[in-house]
DNA sequence: GACTCTCTATCTAGTGATAGGTAGGCTACC
DNA sequence: GGTAGCCTACCTATCACTAGATAGAGAGTC
């Protein structure tokens, strides 16, 4: 019917194949078949299966950025937040064992356009500043404790949680990442 | 099987490949024109890309296998043997930003074979045994101090470096792995 | 109301390139 | 003379992508 339909529902089944699949393992036409068009009328909102990739991608990042404004704005003390932060993570391994789509493109990086590239590295800055913030918040208040700087604290947390993603999404466990968070989390609060 | 010269440069120059660019994204030409033979001629060696894919990651666990033995051997001390075995991390990186093989496949688990699933799950099952007996020996002796169970200790500490590889390779900086190392076994000797 | 023109969103049909894999032949060594 | 190792030549399937046609909606003109 209208464009933004048809083109919301290539994103969303595309950002489902990238997450389960890898964007190299799904083509135009697994994606086509799902969303019930033909693989040319893919191109039609996508030139490009990279100009994909770049709307995934920023679109992921958009939704990111949101959330974690809204954590900031609903929640209380550092921890609580750093608890929701989990919370994100978690949920999106268990909706059908996804995994994060920047973690699933950086495997892949090497594959990609330097474009989609420098914007997945972006993606990972928005986590690493956010995280960042908040350990700031968190040590200034008593409620977070930790020896490292906050900016390497934080990119020790995102690691952690997307390399606890990658493993646990190869044992199809979620529970690998609940425990890796809730230590984590345990860790700098102690 | 014999191991002729030309079934060893099939296996490292696949090595290679898999863990620069991914296991689904080279192919048969792309790996026979780096070896200087046919592509046909890597079917007489491996007669399917998974047998190769099992071939890979049977060779790459036994080696892991036998560099935590040369490890325990040499090493003295819980904290050295950790700091080496970080070393194993940080050199595979260092050389041509290279992921660690079991983690690549691990993102790309969902388009591989059952049977090299499991080999990739038993993969890690070998760090997370070797790494939950020097935690506990670490501990016994009193020379590193954690609150979880070695276990779980374990299993966050691989988490993290092949999170830290995931994301250190994407900004192409292998310092990024090196700090969220040092961090880990910092933690781990307050 | 009927006409034309344009735009959107899709289709059919096909491109050249490349994927993994196969059949059968050549050559050198035991 | 059998076999190991590699070759040429080819297969079928699939890839991202494109050209050109088509149906429908909307706007403006008469």
């Amino acid at each position: 019917m209208e464009m933004t339909d048809t083109r919301t529902a290539i994103m969303d089944t595309a950002e489902e194949l990238l997450q389960t699949r890898g964007f190299n393992a799904f083509s135009f036409r697994d994606l086509a078949e799902r969303v019930g068009i033909k693989s040319a009328s893919i191109h039609y909102h996508f030139p490009t299966k990279m100009d994909l990739c770049r709307a995934l991608i920023a679109r992921h990042r958009q939704r990111v950025v949101d959330a974690l404004e809204t954590i900031d704005r609903e929640s209380g003390d550092a921890p609580a937040k750093l608890l929701r932060y989990l919370g994100i993570f978690q949920s999106t391994l268990e909706t059908g064992n996804r995994m994060c789509p920047s973690g699933m493109l950086a495997s892949e990086s090497s594959t990609l356009d330097e474009a989609v590239c420098t914007e997945l590295r972006e993606s990972f800055d928005d986590h690493e500043r956010w995280l960042t913030k908040i350990l700031k918040e968190g040590k200034k208040s008593g409620d977070l404790s930790f020896d490292g700087s906050p900016r390497q604290e934080a990119r020790l947390i995102l690691s952690t949680l997307e390399g606890a993603m990658l493993i646990a999404r190869t044992y199809s466990d979620p529970r690998r990442l609940n425990i890796a968070g809730r230590m984590l989390l345990a860790k700098l609060m102690v």
